[in-house]
DNA sequence: ATGAAAGCGCTAACAC
DNA sequence: GTGTTAGCGCTTTCAT
């Protein structure tokens, strides 16, 4: 039995190989004054005695990361999964390392969770949404690194944002929806205050209705976040008892709506023809579903993408827009007119 | 304009209140030697002076970092999600937190991503599946930390695993689909190579109606993984070309079940009446869809749970259990018999 | 309950 | 192209 012996160092490589630690040290680094021969060498040797590079003591000797801070509110809703996609593929070309948080939807947990986040010095930090607890918001405002909330449009931005306006989007929809003659216009979810671009949309649905002299009281709660294709299908059933005649209904989310479309299927009820249903957020379900849902297209992968590139202007130096502003995109599919 | 400062340390805490640096850093620690008083003092100065502990320098100092690391084919698939969810929740009562990479269902890309990971020295290391590339597998095997790998029974384990047998989990359906009646059977899915699990899973498909003494020849290629919904339709399109007589198809996921079952709604084509379909995974989707989904129960999340107990009795000193066998559970809904 | 000294593994800064 | 020195911010260890 061989006793548990320590790693290796790069001082042990350099010993190994009569060389200086500073020389082994730059065979590491990708553009650094060093012969060809002597960075292949001490790889070699490297991979001889097993040694793994300690980030750990590079972060802290150099004084900078190759992290980046990410906070969503779920790690299981694909709208979000979308952008941190588009966001690690970005990074990971520029070895920047996501590390990533999950609020649960908690504004409490958040601030947790920044709090954590920040102790690894991270080279930037992206946050979902443009609400935060008091301190959460004081945290990101000391910080001396690139702050970009997400999925909103803040009412005052800490640092940066690359979103979009969650009632412009759905009064895109409410206004078609009037156009093509739906008149009594109901919505599902939202009402948790927890998820806050979910009140938003409901708040959006409110103000358009009114502004189309509409009825804007057919607001059926679906419980707290995340809103599950069951919560849907409750709701579309609570909605159907309470105002039968509804034409139209809008979800919280495709989820929500797909299983408000369930629903109709078990009880037999046509859509569109007697009740036309509209999602948001342009998830694949609702793409490949019979009837295939109306829905809006909120460029989840997009917000990622264009959150990283900011970052990286950002960190090379340039003086970048400040803020990116997302046009989200009326989809219209069999579920609507 | 203030000119930037740099950020405040432990030191400067302790210069400010006329106390060792020492002391800071027990205020900051638990359950260490220090009255409540004084850590009051510290940590409310810490609080006004806008300081931020140094996670970087404690893990070098103290040669143990709070990572726990996980690899996972993809960020967007809910029965991954769920495995991370059950992990980090069940970690972060430990202060333990997840450091996630994934490898888009590439053994190469899996590779180098363990490797980044193992530089920031995580006190375990978790990977989805039982097969890597030789280097990879031997960075693993040469790594001193507990390496866990799940949602696989490794023909050769590294160290530990959390999972079950995908073949055997098959194998599960088709015994039922014989009993019941079913002859002519297909698969959709599982033919890139890529995909250890997918594959075991047909091989597994294969074998099994090789013992009933059934045709074993229907298996419809779906493409590279992720197999998306839209997959797994033209994949039944394939199917119902192809081999029109089949009477019960086996799909390699809920998703591409699901994309299959929009098919035939689109074709009208009777589930279960002309066709059964059986998805594996049991999604949140194939549960509230029309008609409902049958399915294999993996227990995603019990798997995240148990791999997150299993790293704690270790880290705890404890001599655990060196495997946890998950068994499947057969989930009969409407879209078989 | 608190303090002093040393050092974790690496790299910035400078020398040659 | 390579070497030397010092130190990043914290915590281990030992002392009081």
């Amino acid at each position: 039995m061989i006793p548990p012996r320590k790693p290796p160092t790069m001082v042990d490589i350099a010993r190994e190989m009569g060389v200086s630690p500073m020389t082994v040290s730059r065979a590491f680094k990708a553009d650094s004054l060093i012969s060809k021969e002597t960075r292949e060498a001490v790889l070699e040797m490297a991979e001889r005695l097993g040694y793994v590079f300690d980030s750990t003591a590079a972060n802290l000797r150099s004084q900078k990361s190759d992290f980046v801070a990410v906070t969503i509110p779920s790690i299981n809703n694909a709208n979000f999964a979308d952008t941190v996609g588009g966001l690690s593929d970005r990074l990971a070309a520029h070895d920047l390392q996501i590390l990533l948080g999950y609020t649960n939807y908690d504004m409490q947990e958040e601030e947790r969770l920044i709090e954590q986040l920040l102790r690894r010095k991270p080279q930037a930090i992206v946050v979902t949404g443009g609400k935060h607890t008091a301190r959460a918001r004081r945290l990101l405002e000391t910080v001396s690194i690139p702050v970009i909330e997400t999925w909103d449009v803040p009412a005052e931005p800490i640092g940066h944002y690359v979103g979009f306006s969650n009632s412009d989007a759905i009064r895109q929809m409410v206004d078609h929806f009037v156009a093509v003659g739906y008149r009594k216009l109901a919505f599902i979810g939202g009402d948790a205050g927890r998820d806050t671009r979910g009140s938003e949309r409901r708040s959006g649905f409110i103000a358009a209705l009114q502004a189309h002299g509409l009825d804007d009281t057919r607001l059926i709660g679906a419980g707290t976040p995340p809103i599950s294709m069951r919560e849907g299908a409750a709701a579309m059933a609570r909605l159907l008892d309470t105002y039968p005649d509804t034409e139209a209904v809008i979800c919280v989310s495709d989820l929500s709506a797909f299983g408000a479309l369930t629903e109709c299927q078990r009880l037999g009820i046509d859509v569109p023809g007697r009740i036309a249903i509209g999602g948001f957020g342009n998830y694949d379900l609702g793409e490949i579903c019979v009837p295939s849902l109306t829905t809006i297209n909120a460029f989840s992968r997009d917000i990622g993408e264009k959150t990283a590139e900011l970052i990286l202007d950002i960190l090379a130096g340039e003086k970048p827009v400040r803020n990116i502003q997302i046009v989200p995109e009326l989809i219209l599919r069999q579920s609507s007119r």
